[in-house]
DNA sequence: AAATAGTGTTGCTTTTAGGTTACACTGATG
DNA sequence: CATCAGTGTAACCTAAAAGCAACACTATTT
């Protein structure tokens, strides 16, 4: 059981819905929200995740980010890391590429 | 064609690359990549976009904002200019010097 | 002009997400 | 005890995602 599976389950039990009452809520088959809870499935569509969540009353991102298709929802990760790049306004698509070019580098000269 | 098709036909006549080069350096078939563009793909997966965003080197969140699995991810003006800049990730303050450096020297290179 | 390599495009096949049906096991109610 | 409603589980089927192979077209090269 993977942490999807995990998380939707205890979500589930939570609220004491059955399997195919929570299939129910969402729309969904039953059977596909076990094969969800039971880690059978490699893909489950955003979709279905969205079902899933509003049927849970639980955030969406907390299943996307379950899944392992978007970042914890906590502080911009992104934002902060690039936070001390200044003078990067202004720069083009062309430019761009080249600093990221420049910052593999620097990376593949760490020892 | 849909908004996710665009982006990426966009994206990637930018770079310059053939849809077979792209396939190539996300590692998916060419013909995933030709009916991803086409908007013949009702659920592309988010595994899928993940392999294109790094091979086109752009937000992995911009692909999944386009086919409508997240919000658009909100950028605040002043990191709307890096926000092209990939793998900023865990840099050093001594590195970010030098992508400072390195895109000062950029900007004087320019006519 | 024939061979070659690149491009986009299309039909066919495989794999898998998701649904339908049916099974086995409870616990409650007549 | 027998029926009935609810539970989880497992087989089978379908539709869609994704890959494979081959096509037609163009540009370059020998």
């Amino acid at each position: 059981m993977n942490e999807l599976g995990t998380y939707i389950q205890t979500k589930r039990k939570e609220k004491g819905y059955s399997i195919r009452k929570l299939a129910e809520l969402a729309e969904i088959s039953h059977t596909e929200v076990k094969r969800i809870e039971d880690g059978m499935r490699k893909q489950t569509s955003p979709q279905v995740l969205r079902s899933i969540a509003t049927a849970l009353n639980c955030p969406y991102e907390d299943l996307m980010a379950a899944a392992g298709y978007i970042d914890e929802p906590a502080v911009d990760a992104d934002a902060t890391a690039v936070a001390g790049i200044q003078n990067a306004d202004d720069l083009s698509q062309e430019e761009i590429d080249k600093v990221n070019e420049y910052i593999a580098f620097l990376k593949s000269q760490r020892k």
